[in-house]
RNA sequence: GCCUGGGUAGCUCAGUCGGCAGAGCAACGCACUCGUAAUGCGUAGGUCAGGAGUUCGAUUCUCCUCCCAGGCUCCA
């Protein structure tokens, strides 16, 4: 047996260290800054705990805590600790699985007796996680066979299921829980051990940083059929100062909430009268909706699409045939029953209607592509659960598009068609795009394989050739196609579902949609369907997060505000208000019943992007004094007519697209 | 739908161990006429989410319903 052995350094070198020695002995040989931050070490590819052995010629990698993979370690951790708080404090209490997750950890409990955790139960977990770190435990790793874990988790069948799933099939998700092939538990004292892959950092003392954030339900094992557990969410980090940043991002986001800003900027509310997730669109929220929707029905004609309307009710005959009733009637606003039993629906979909306007009559190759565009109301009856402000609502409306094209036609008509959304989406200025392909469902999906495969690789390759990064969403499809979702980058780094481009064979066949080829045969045309905000509702919501509800001016609901600085500045003050509202830009006055300072402010808060003081000086000058949104201090001085052809050049919006407009 | 928490003036929130309901901001009125983030004084504003129960008495305690938030499940 050899005195020493050689480790490999992540910069190739080797080093000879005794044999024996453990990552954590390691990383101190190193440095002692290093042997401090180690949380983990990983060998050979594989993150492993500081205490162990390193063998010869192992190629090494110190894990610190400052990492997200040193993060997850001590979170995972901290769930540890959580848990042997919890067993403190409920005796007999069952654990299900405490992962960490970003930005934190979780771990699910079942109480003894069906108890559950309240809001204040948080403090005394808190404080006796506290003790628990205090007591310096060691994390201790042991291996077990199958039998030998069922054994020692006999009062726990939450962690035997675990076990018993893995040993019979590994679950990627699960193996996290156990480690794969037998059963590695971690014993931080003779009170508490627990199923654990690891690894662990050496000692509850490396761990405090830490806030337990809420408590929640949730089912096992994500089915909403088995148990609900009680879920504690907290979140961890290296250092106290790594917390705090954690949780002035949490307010900052709070800050950007578009429910908040929403009534702050009186936009939109949600009245009790009329229903959860149903919204209505005040004056100045309206005015945005209408600067929304102008640039992409403007973007729209451009693009070739035709604009059509539909009814918002429809006989259930329509979504028969679609197939929407058969897997989706949960989710639709319960029928009226009229005309001597004729039950009628709120529409969830656009594209039936679509469709029975192509079948109008009879259509020729010639005609296609067609691209029928509507901005279309639809309802949806989501659980009281899961309603979120303008995110996810009962009523929408959607900039939906169907286009009706030949087999041939399609693949180009994709690859255009990601080119347009992502324009668009850029007009609203987000930039930092990424794509998700989502397959064929396993359960619910009407189709032949053949069909989902070709309809898959036509959005593959149109996706491919984007230049953007496309994350596979295996299963994530609807039931009648495949589609791809652009996911945008907000700027406080959240990403957002909106667009979305599915290609579908089946909606076609079930309405026996034809044209007439060059072939004089008659032939199924492709469907795609798209939405390129979403519904306008959802991709407001998203804008006002994104610029924390300071608008770019041509989506501000009012872009200027004119400010007399005393009651005789008012008529030049009005002449200026005019000059602007004759250029097209929206303008008001606040007459100077109140001190400039308080009217400054309230434009302030109000995110206005343009605030024009005159006084003395301007009105002999014909001037303004300009006070932008993003700037710090006010400009005097500035000619009225530059600022109005400054102003209204802004507030027209992006360029007309160079695109060449398509027949 | 399920779990936890919440609902007091338009908004943000105090308060009531069961005994006439409070502040700041906003609104309204009067005065102030002012050069870049809050002028002063005054007035009005509440079925304490709704209903039932316990009680001499309920905004407060109990139960039910509605709504909101954070999660879970769901999301065409």
């Amino acid at each position: 047996m050899a005195a020493e052995s050689n480790v490999i350094l992540p910069d190739g070198t080797e080093r000879r260290v005794p044999h024996g020695t453990t990552g954590g002995e390691l990383a101190a040989l190193i440095g002692r800054r290093l042997a401090g931050a180690a949380v983990a070490i990983e060998v050979d590819g594989e993150l492993r705990d500081l205490g162990r052995p390193l063998h010869d010629g192992a190629k090494v990698r110190i894990v610190t805590a400052d990492t997200d993979e040193g993060r997850a370690v001590l979170r995972h951790s901290t769930a540890h600790v959580m848990a042997q708080a919890v067993t403190r404090l409920w005796p007999g209490a069952r654990f299900a699985i405490g992962p960490s997750i970003a930005d934190g950890f979780y771990y699910d409990f079942e109480l003894p007796g069906g108890r559950h955790f309240s809001d204040s139960d948080l403090e005394r977990i808190d404080a006796a996680m506290r003790e628990i770190i205090g007591e310096d435990q060691p994390f201790v790793r042991d291996e077990l066979s199958v039998e030998d874990g069922l054994e020692l988790f006999a009062r726990q069948p939450y962690k035997r299921e675990i076990i018993e799933a893995v040993a019979s099939a590994p679950d990627p998700e699960l193996a996290g829980e156990t480690g794969i092939g037998g059963v590695t538990t971690y014993r931080n004292s003779e009170e508490f051990v627990d199923l654990c892959r690891g690894p662990h950092v050496p000692s509850t003392a490396r761990l405090g940083h830490f806030k337990l954030m809420r408590v929640a339900g949730a089912y096992w094992r994500g089915d909403e059929h088995r148990p609900q557990l009680q879920r504690i969410y907290g979140t961890a980090w290296e250092s106290e100062k790594a917390l705090g940043e954690h949780l002035h991002r949490l307010e900052e986001a709070e800050r950007r909430d578009h429910r908040r800003l929403g009534a702050e900027l009186d936009l939109f509310s949600f009245p009790n009268e009329i229903g959860s997730g149903l919204a209505v669109f005040h004056p100045r929220g309206g005015m945005v909706r209408k600067a929304m929707e102008d640039h992409a029905r403007r973007r729209h004609e451009e693009g070739g699409y035709e604009f059509v309307y539909s009814p918002h009710i429809t006989k259930a005959e329509l979504f028969e045939t679609s197939g929407h009733l058969q897997w989706y009637a949960e989710g639709m606003f319960p029928p009226m029953t009229l005309d001597e039993g004729q039950q009628y629906y709120l529409k969830p979909m656009n594209c039936p209607f679509h469709c029975l306007i192509f079948k109008s009559r009879q259509r020729s190759y010639r005609e296609l592509p067609i691209r029928m565009f509507e901005f279309g109301s639809v309802y949806r009856y989501e659980l009281s659960g899961v309603v979120h402000g303008l995110t996810r609502v009962r009523g929408m409306t959607q900039d939906d598009a169907h286009i009706y094209c030949t087999r041939e036609q399609m693949a180009e008509e994709i690859q255009s068609l990601l080119t347009f959304v992502l324009d668009l989406l850029r007009d609203y200025g987000l930039s930092e795009f990424y794509l998700e392909l989502s397959t064929k469902p396993e359960e619910k999906s009407i189709g032949t394989d053949e069909e989902w495969e070709e309809a898959t690789e036509a959005l593959r390759r149109a996706a491919s050739t984007m230049d953007l990064e496309l994350v596979l969403d295996e299963g994530g499809g609807a039931f009648y196609a495949p589609k791809i979702s652009v996911q945008a980058k907000d700027a406080i780094g959240r990403s957002w579902q909106l667009s979305t481009i599915q290609v579908d064979f089946m909606l076609p066949q079930r309405f026996a949609l034809e044209y007439v080829g060059d072939d004089n045969a008659r032939h199924r045309p492709v469907m795609i369907h798209r939405a390129l905000f979403g519904s306008v509702e959802r991709f407001l919501g998203v804008l006002l997060e994104h610029y924390a509800g300071a608008l770019p001016t041509w989506l501000s609901p009012l872009q200027v505000r004119v400010l007399p600085v005393r009651d005789d500045h008012a008529p030049y003050a009005e002449e200026v208000r005019s000059a602007f509202a004759d250029a097209g830009v929206r303008v008001d006055l606040d007459p100077a019943k109140e001190p400039l300072g308080a009217r400054i402010r309230r434009a302030k808060l109000e995110k206005l992007p343009y605030v024009l003081v005159v006084g003395d000086d301007d009105v002999s000058a014909r001037t303004v004094g300009v006070n932008d949104r993003g700037g710090e201090r006010p400009v005097r001085g500035v000619s009225l007519d530059d600022i109005v052809a400054r102003i209204s050049a802004e507030a027209a919006g992006p360029e007309r697209s160079g695109r060449a407009s398509r027949p």
